[in-house]
RNA sequence: GGGGGCGUAGCUCAGUUGGUUAGAGCGCCGGCCUGUCACGCCGGAGGUCGCGGGUUCGAGUCCCGUCGCUCCCGCCA
């Protein structure tokens, strides 16, 4: 019989069906069993009514472990007492392709290093599962975004025999009898294939950065999104872009999951207007003074995550707006791959991206 | 690289100025329960208190070392 998953079932009322997935809860009664099955899709309640003696399917329901993987296969039917999607699943057949241990090693609440221990029961969760909908989402959204626009897509070597940017520690690895370092950018690359004619590229992919980093935001090894555009006149065209690029992403991922997100994490997918507000690093600087800001950096430093969570802040009460370009970087600041100011060398033509107070890009003409 | 916090049952956590046999909730196991849906009720099992050393009559508790986790800062072309 074919797998119905459960998001179909409600089609399925009055047939047969069978469902796949993991169990999520037993309530095994006197005169009757419950289970809950879990799939990618949802769930379902499957009922058994429990004979005197307890026929073997009784026993085979009674001696099942939540996250045990089974085939369950009944007759659907509508009934308003079930919670969970106003339907059930009658139970006729049971198959347990592997029954988990009866104690689980991690529960919803717990540790973020526990969960990753037992990754793949943690992945299980509707939640977890939801983060790599969303991602696959986005990926999606951006290629078809960047297609429509005359871009290709470039895989660039991640294996490297000398450093592409500096600043940065690199990941060595053996090569043979040589040494090859990590790619911890594909800069070089894509300006690489703008010399060679592709006016407009993208890669999505792993960079490697070897730097002693201890915090939230895992800069060791990491997935890069990157975009190079020729012909440009200045850091302008850069950011006219992007902001378009952003508003579509967040408007596909919105429509697609913006609900769902909300009633998981209780955050609000807010499509962003275009044009984004910009504000040059000094003006930033200034306006945190002003705001009472304390230990802003001094002129020759780029914001500090403080700073951007204040300055994020403050253009959200002035501007209404969750994103802010942050614009003209001291060339102290930004000494590779940025173009200076024609009337000005110490500043560059560049920007940070600032998303709810954290960096999410950064830009410039090279 | 600097600083703070944490490590006790399968999970999440209490554990007072060092003091008898280390506790709770959830989970698990057994029993009961006529439709549950976070099912409910009763009972039970489960511990090298991260590891090593020290102080003490006595250490989960204090000290030293060590391992692991975590947060903040720095680094982040």
């Amino acid at each position: 019989m074919d797998r119905t998953l459960t998001a179909d079932l409600p089609s399925k009322v009055g047939t047969r069906a069978s469902v796949r997935g993991w169990v999520q809860a037993i309530r095994d009664q006197k005169r009757v069993q419950f289970l809950v099955v879990r799939d990618e899709a949802g769930a379902v309640q499957v009922v058994l009514g429990k004979d005197d003696p307890p026929s073997e399917l009784n026993e085979a329901v009674s001696a099942l472990t939540p996250e045990s993987a089974v085939t369950v296969t009944g007759n659907v039917v509508a009934d308003e007492r079930v919670k969970l999607g106003g339907l059930e699943l009658q139970l006729e057949q049971l198959h347990v392709a592997a029954a988990a241990e009866p104690e689980l090693p991690i529960a919803t609440d717990s540790a973020l290093d526990k969960r990753i221990d037992w990754r793949y029961l943690d992945l299980r969760r509707p939640d977890r599962r939801l983060i790599f909908e969303v991602q696959t989402t986005i990926e999606h959204a951006m290629r078809e975004f960047w297609r429509a626009e005359r871009f290709v897509e470039i895989h660039t070597p991640k294996l490297m025999g000398s450093a592409s940017e500096s600043g940065a520690e690199l990941f060595k690895v053996e090569y043979f009898d040589t040494t090859a370092y990590l790619a911890q950018s594909p800069q070089f690359y894509k300006q690489m294939a703008i010399a060679g004619g592709f006016e407009r590229v993208f890669e999505i992919g792993p960079v490697f950065r070897a730097n002693p980093s201890f915090t939230s935001r895992h800069d060791t090894e990491f997935t890069s999104v990157d975009v190079e555009i020729a012909w440009i006149d200045s850091h302008e065209d850069v950011m006219s872009f992007e902001e378009r690029w952003l508003a579509h992403v967040l408007g596909v991922v919105r429509a697609a999951h913006g609900e769902e997100i909300e009633r998981t994490f209780g955050a609000e997918v807010v499509v962003p207007g275009v044009p984004f507000p910009r504000i040059t690093l000094a003006d930033a600087k200034e306006m945190l003074r002003d705001s009472g800001h304390e230990n802003v950096p001094g002129p020759e430093h780029d914001l500090d995550p403080p700073s951007e969570r204040a300055l994020s802040a403050l253009v959200a009460a002035q501007h209404g707006h969750e994103f802010a370009f942050v614009t003209d970087y001291p060339s102290t600041v930004r000494p590779f791959y940025h173009m200076r100011h024609p009337d000005n060398p110490t500043l560059t033509r560049s920007f940070d991206l600032l998303w709810r107070g954290i960096e999410l890009t950064t830009g410039a003409q090279r």
